[in-house]
DNA sequence: GTCATCATGTAAGCCGTTACATGATTGC
DNA sequence: GCAATCATGTAACGGCTTACATGATGAC
């Protein structure tokens, strides 16, 4: 899971390991606090098995922002206001994903395996990467797994008599879920719209291999 | 954690392993999907520490049923439609909670520890057991927990945009916490006004030590 | 007689954590 | 020169999972 995170930010942007942590934190709130501990090991594994690579940072003072790196330009000014050249660091170990690595991405995010919510979490966050109709294979099958645990809870909830404080941390957690499958309808919704959409366009073939998309429904 | 479920568990009922999995998975939903590879060695600690006990089985072809047992009997008779006595089982070892593990219990339960979702539900879900003002500490330490989260997560949000389906996510996420918020504020007020209730009856002093409770709030 | 369910347990391994060690740079 | 921040890494451990092994009992 970690490793479809580091995969994912390093899609479209050259980073270090102490940026990816905060990316990580800051900006996708799943898996907030992920340690040292756990991402430079999983870092080194994929340079190991070729997924990344370190960029050679070419003896200049400043190489972090890379050709598609408008996103890290930007933040560098917003935060504290600090020069953008130079500032402390180390030896800082810059990483590019590889064309392996992006082949691993995609198996990743389409893999099965049952996705609890933040895996479910961070794939759908990077869904951009994912064609169409895994998106839509995505969505639908978390929606029936929430489905499935929404009937055995409410099942279950008429058979023993709980206490005000369980009650209500049952009750609550069985709207949550509710909440989501809503959330996913409209999902699913949009997703079904798009499509259809794409498809006119594109052709009358149900569900061949719709290129990709990726930046198409961007602008929704 | 799971130790904390299972004493939880065997406050009031006496139970053997496969039933307290049930319960986890049926009656409480957190803590969904435990397995039997952590369940039985964790019974196994606790009993070797002296937390839980196994009850002596008398001989008898049926001792399942135990002095509190009342739960137990009722959906022995609303699950599929099966004569109570002497059903498929090998040696089912039944534990019962010593007094040791009622105080480890009780610690667990109040102990600090940062509380993610799935402890503090499990701990508020338990809260009967907790004196008064530590359910209100509880809730509140939690409520600031995610007061802070949201702010950081609203803090970042600005900074880089985010296609649809990150962007979804997040703001999904942002939605649950704010929600989870205001049921936190809900409790909070039920507990100051059960607590304002308490105290007047009780006498004037502030914090003391209310007498842990119980009963007393089952039937608000 | 064999399948499903109930029931307990062990072993290996994954994924993550905390704690520790190191080192460069900037600001006070 | 000292603390804070940025930066990378190692080591030990924890908790939970899967897979495996075993065995009793009732239903078909």
């Amino acid at each position: 899971m970690l490793d479809m995170a580091i995969l994912g930010l390093l899609e479209g942007q050259e980073l270090h390991g102490y940026e990816i942590r905060r990316q990580l934190r800051d900006t996708l709130g799943l898996l907030a606090n992920v340690s040292f501990g756990s991402l430079y090991p999983a870092l080194a594994r994929l340079e190991a098995a070729g997924d990344v690579e370190a960029v050679e940072a070419a003896g200049g003072p400043v190489p972090p922002v890379p050709p598609t790196g408008s996103l890290s330009g930007e933040w560098a000014v917003l935060r504290s206001r600090r020069p953008p050249r130079s500032r402390g660091r180390r030896s800082r170990k810059v990483y590019r994903i590889t064309d392996r690595g992006r082949r691993t991405f995609t198996e990743l995010l389409a893999g099965g395996g049952a996705d609890d919510a933040r895996s479910f979490g961070l794939r759908l966050a990077f869904a951009r990467h994912l064609p169409p109709p895994a998106r839509l294979a995505l969505l639908e099958r978390r929606r029936a797994q929430l489905v499935q645990r929404l009937s055995e809870v409410d099942g279950a909830r008429s058979e023993v008599p709980l206490d005000v404080y369980a009650r209500s941390v049952v009750e609550h957690t069985a709207e949550g879920v509710a909440r989501d499958i809503s959330w996913l309808d409209r999902l699913i919704e949009a997703e079904r719209g798009a499509e259809r959409a794409a498809g006119g366009r594109a052709g009358g073939r149900a569900v061949g291999r719709p290129a990709m998309a990726g930046e198409r429904t961007e602008g929704r």
